[in-house]
DNA sequence: CGCTAAGATGAAACCGCTTACATTCACGCT
DNA sequence: AGCGTGAATGTAAGCGGTTTCATCTTAGCG
């Protein structure tokens, strides 16, 4: 592979000037540039990455991490990402963290290692507080979805909340009055968000809660499943139950269809997240949309913005849900 | 960020020795060593990832070119290789290239500028000449899902034709006679292999081919549910169909249903790939299994075998389809 | 036509590491 | 004690760029 400095002799200059004008920057004069890009395309010239990195500190890679490179959430945010970075001449360094703190934390300081110039981070494990503490020596940083007060600057979020009370009043509103839920993991932001959002819309509606149309599940279909089963077997009657995510949606319904019970004729349901196999199902879910790819297209522009100077770009950090209604709901009825 | 010099004098040692036991191979008195590492602890050393890959030409990178980082395929095949590196302590850079040859090219040169130690490639567009071509020039490479007759030892692949086969002779063996096929697009090699495989079927049965039975798609839902409706407004019955992939299969029967048929009481419907939410359908469908972690892990392991040197790994090139049949699928008895 | 200043180019010092080769060391033997 | 030897360590030359600063052009102007 030829190097910076063959080039400058095939084009009678210095490696100085070959450099510059592979940085397009300074003033080379036209005639100059000229010969030097045609000794570059006679020799079929690539700049060696890692001498440039070197040298000059810079990498133009923003590195990404999440907790899985599959499944219905993370795959397409890192489509998007890489998609909307490339498209500006940036490249993304993906590396997964399967939802562990300490390989998070690893994670990171791989990135960091590669001298990311930016990192995109959606962190499932690793505390607010190592954000706090590091929001000086870390490389400027995005977390997508998760909003720490004092880090606002920092955080992309969807108002996890505010989807919770859409689910929950979407089917009040359709008449239901006897409502089970199914939770994501206690104590993760989203999950807790979610569930507040239940919260509010049941006493908006004047329905109290009851303990035992409550399952805590952990976002997995068979969550969804075993939580609809121990539910109708608390004896407590419902028409309709609301999942914290598809998955566990379709947990629900399967295990509905096997009591016997119709969707929605008998009990509707409604999911969250809106993923894309959410359509392919029978009936059709309704659900809560995540603006999934307009966060992750907004976490590249982030970037851009703040790192790369694209002044152009405006920033949105706050996003909101949207109720998708299909077939899985129904207005009810007394019998 | 410390430097191996600084490192070095803390350790009383030159740089040469530190390099030593960064790269832990060469004989370095214990007591030094000890000193050393403990420099290195004591300064928090992280070695310059970019000045160690100029100075030494390897990186433990491994590039990862694919069609696109979401979707039922891919992300399972990304997240299956980047682990498997991972434990093995390599690391993947993933690009997408959209199914687009230039931009599979310009992948290929991508991964090669970064100065990968090997390529692990999902090519769509790029004919078999560009790897024939390139055998020795290009970096060691892996061909996942394709098979270049010269080329084997580069090409982990499926064997297509004998799951079009399987699938095909699913719904024949519970009787059916008036089959449909809904293919993948016309002149890829996966769709070709999967469509002789149903026409090998359909002779070994002795049923003759019908035009009107056959639909060609796109491997897209909408092409299921579009060449559903065409077939049907064909006038030529059928019972079953049987579609290149589990996409088109969620289109058909769609598409279905709201002609009123029942599944499989009336069709019975059978896709290819057993994506992960084949059994989220209803009725749950019935499928032809890719096994595509295998195939993803075989891959990172040709690496490890193959350019890292790991004599251990046993390398499997050729995979077998295999039937997974769920309820979607029900014998045919004349009415 | 000569002078000046801005603009274009070149020389050389790095960036942080690997590695071939030279040098030193420690130790067993005669 | 002196020597030979192999192992441990040090020296220094790259790897292929960027960038500062000095030097050389060039054009504009009196």
């Amino acid at each position: 592979m030829a190097t910076i400095y063959e080039v400058a002799q095939a084009a009678g200059v210095s490696l100085a000037t070959v450099s510059r004008v592979i940085n397009d920057s300074d003033k080379v004069r036209a005639k100059t540039r000229e010969k030097v890009l045609a000794a570059m395309a006679e020799l079929d010239y690539r700049p060696n990455v890692f001498a440039q990195s070197l040298a000059s500190n810079r990498t133009n890679c923003i590195g990404v991490l999440v907790s899985e490179l599959h499944g219905p959430i993370f795959a397409p945010m890192l489509s998007t990402i890489e998609k909307t970075l490339k498209e500006a001449g940036k490249f993304a360094i993906i590396t997964a963290a399967h939802c562990d703190a300490e390989k998070e934390a690893d994670g990171i300081r791989f990135l960091t290692e590669r001298k990311c110039d930016a990192l995109i981070l959606h962190i499932e494990a690793l505390p607010s507080d190592y954000f706090l503490e590091r929001e000086e020596s870390l490389l400027p940083f995005v977390l997508l979805n998760r909003l720490i007060p004092s880090l606002e600057h920092h955080c992309l979020s969807l108002d996890n909340e505010e989807g919770g009370y859409l689910a929950t009043k979407a089917v009040l509103d359709l008449g239901h009055r006897q409502i089970a839920y199914i939770s994501g993991p206690r104590g993760w932001g989203d999950a807790e968000a979610r569930l507040a959002g239940h919260r509010r819309a049941l006493k908006e509606f004047g329905v109290p809660w009851n303990q035992k149309l409550f399952y805590p599940g952990d976002f997995t279909e068979n969550a969804g499943s075993e939580g609809t089963a121990t539910m109708l077997d608390a004896g407590v009657p419902f028409t309709a139950v609301v999942c914290a995510n598809d998955e566990m949606a379709v947990g629900a319904m399967d295990r509905l269809r096997t009591r016997g019970f119709g969707i929605p004729d008998d009990v509707s349901i409604i999911g969250f997240d809106n993923v894309r196999w959410a359509r392919f199902l029978f009936p059709k879910l309704s659900t809560i949309h995540y603006p999934l790819e307009d966060m992750s297209r907004m976490a590249a522009h982030w970037v851009l913005r703040h790192v790369y100077g694209d002044e152009d770009l405006t920033i949105q950090r706050r996003f909101a849900p949207r109720l998708v209604l299909r077939d899985t709901t129904a207005p009810w009825t007394a019998p």
